[in-house]
DNA sequence: CGCTCGATATTCT
DNA sequence: GAATATCGAGCGA
């Protein structure tokens, strides 16, 4: 199965999705259709994709987050509502999408979207990726081939007038768990998912590096 | 294929 | 001053 455009896509995902455990979100985006808008001439075009890969990340509990030393003025809407869009900047280069989700008795938490399977504009994703076909395995191509930069942090993405949402997808059959990457904190927490089949005939071979 | 390294803003020590 | 939720170039095999 193929989705060639995002055109009639169900309600995207409400507010209480993301009201749940951090870790149990992030599995359950696995699936999911991560949607952005482009503002074109003439129009706006959706890229979109099923969501493959994501990690969670905690508040107290969790040493290799952001969140865990308090309130800064980049961690900021880890502590806001869920359901929301956190951007930050890494390496003095590149920009990671999250999606804030935490249960009721948790004060922050965030999951970022590692890998997408393009599903709709892949065409300008790759115009906007230029120097490779990796169009969006890994948190940092993602962002610069959905145009996805600070501009967006905050945004709530459980509106369906938002330039990003996320909507229910085909659903996965088959997924693993293991350790995140590219920390030093906390590197045991089994917080990374990975989706390996859909209930489609997509195939996913292996997320390529 | 695998390894090393530069870029360089924000935060932490 | 050091580390960091990354990526891609350059190198050798």
């Amino acid at each position: 199965m193929t989705i060639e455009s995002l055109s009639h896509m169900p309600a995207c995902l409400g507010r209480t999705f993301y009201e749940r455990d951090t870790a149990e979100v992030a599995r359950s985006l696995l699936g999911k259709i991560f949607v952005r808008k482009l503002a074109v001439p003439g129009g706006i075009l959706k890229l979109g994709g099923y969501i493959i890969e994501t990690e969670a990340y905690g508040y107290l509990d969790d040493p290799a987050s952001h969140a865990f030393n308090g309130l800064r003025p980049r961690n900021s809407v880890m502590f806001g509502n869920v359901g929301c869009l956190y951007v930050f900047f890494v390496y003095g280069k590149h920009f990671c999408a999250n999606v804030t989700a935490r249960n009721r008795d948790s004060e922050a938490g965030a999951v970022l979207i590692r890998s997408i399977l393009p599903l709709a504009g892949q065409g300008k994703m790759t115009k906007m990726r230029r120097y490779s076909k990796n169009l969006s395995f890994g948190p940092g191509r993602i962002t610069q081939a959905m145009s996805i930069t600070p501009a967006h942090n905050g945004l709530d993405v459980t509106q369906e007038a938002s330039l990003i949402t996320i909507h229910q997808g085909q659903g996965i059959v088959d997924f693993v768990t293991s350790k995140r990457v590219g920390i030093s904190r906390a590197v045991d927490r089994p917080w990374r998912y990975t989706a390996t089949k859909f209930t489609s005939d997509l195939k996913i071979e292996s997320i390529p590096r």
